[in-house]
DNA sequence: ATCGCGCCTTGACCTGGATCAAGCCGCGTG
DNA sequence: CACGCGGCTTGATCCAGGTCAAGGCGCGAT
């Protein structure tokens, strides 16, 4: 995968539909960023610099209590974007990111993105799109960490991610992370994939991936009921 | 307050900065509807009929758990706006809409909204400040149900509620509702109320509403702190 | 190789808030 | 007026999931 930022936008989900001198306009105001493992990309109440897309890597999005709890509002991987909403709407940034892995970011600066924005109705329609998807998945989470239980939220999130013909699903590098972004501690996430597995509805392949073996079972957690195998 | 459509939207925070003929079309295609206390407006996963602005009442949007359990997202008073994200996106209503007292609002439909949206690019800039708005809320609502307790809820709510010379905050008419919204139940509200009380930090006027006596002692409990009186 | 350090797992315990239950009050209705 | 019902408070329990602690294992550095 190229580096380069036009070529990262264009394989960006979120600019798909951008064609044209629009697309050229963002092409061209785009700056390559890169960030090694671990480092910092904004932290919570900076000013917002601008659209992030990711070209390569993995990004997390978080948020930090003052107990130094953390809770992760996404996870975002190559063609995603992150800081969208701050970027339009002009205010800080609501949360922290952080590079899980080696990231190539494409950034569209703030200013000239809200000029494009002003200016190109078309892209503006797009963001709209995008932006409605973004209010549907934090709706998901807080349904989730409101309504659900431990158990079904893991198996919400493993139906999600199921890749089709084998129902395999890819872990997150970090198991940690991913207990985050169910808002679970480690050890929790731990237990109730055991339980699952014993249960017999999904096997462990590997410490990245495991394979699901009754999604009727885990569709059946997900709405809080009580599967017997 | 008048209850006719062109003055609910005139009046409404959401509408604010529509002017002229983006704001006659509007008002051209608004329709009044009318909610007796109690009554459902729509429920989770209809097609969403279109962009509500409460002219008068109050709306409770919320979700339901398989359990029965419910968490409600957002309370909307007169000149706020519900379905807006399902309106615009065209999907399904992700939740359900209640009025808690006799409610007219003004209904704005799906199909001509976004035609609108399509032809009037002031229009669909202004549509996006007030999106970001929500997933502000939204990411807030997220943060203080994963990283807040009880406590700190419920301070944070006061805090953002009150009212400035006297710090008074009117609570909902029914204190289970407010409970819902903080992902509490009804009891544990109860007994919070009652320990903020002994602490000396509230002091409750009527059964609708109360002073903040000492906003130090909320604003730490509400940063996780445990304030000593 | 050996060490040290993260990450994961498992066990034992603790606790915040839910649940269950009882009693009180205010209000609308027959 | 008596009655019932719904909302609120308070008390007594219960339990999911967090916290603390102890090993095990893989991996990079010395």
């Amino acid at each position: 995968m190229p580096d380069a930022a036009p070529s990262i936008l264009r394989a960006s989900r979120f600019f798909l539909g951008v064609k044209g001198a629009s697309f050229d306009r963002l092409a061209h105001m785009a700056q390559v960023r890169r960030f090694a493992r671990g480092a910092a990309i904004f932290r919570e109440g900076q000013e917002c610099p601008g659209v992030f897309v990711v070209g390569s890597g993995l990004v997390r999005v978080f948020k930090t209590a003052p107990s130094g709890r953390e809770h992760v509002l996404h996870l975002v991987a190559p063609g995603g974007t992150f800081a969208e909403v701050a970027a339009i709407a002009g205010f800080e940034t609501p949360a922290n990111a952080e590079a899980l892995e080696d990231t190539v970011c494409a950034l569209l600066p703030a200013p000239a993105f809200a000029q494009a924005l002003q200016d190109d109705h078309q892209l503006c329609l797009q963001l709209m799109g995008s932006m409605a998807a973004w209010v549907k998945h934090l709706v998901g989470l807080l349904e989730d960490i409101a309504l659900r239980d431990a158990t079904g939220r893991l198996a919400r999130y493993l139906l999600s991610e199921a890749i089709e013909p084998q129902d395999v699903v890819r872990l997150p590098s970090l198991k940690k992370h991913l207990a985050s972004h169910l808002n679970l501690t480690s050890e929790t996430l731990s237990r109730t994939l055991r339980r699952m597995s014993d249960a017999g509805a999904i096997e462990s392949r590997d410490d990245q991936s495991l394979v699901i073996k009754s999604r009727a079972a885990l569709e059946q957690w997900a709405r809080g009921e009580f599967p017997q195998i």
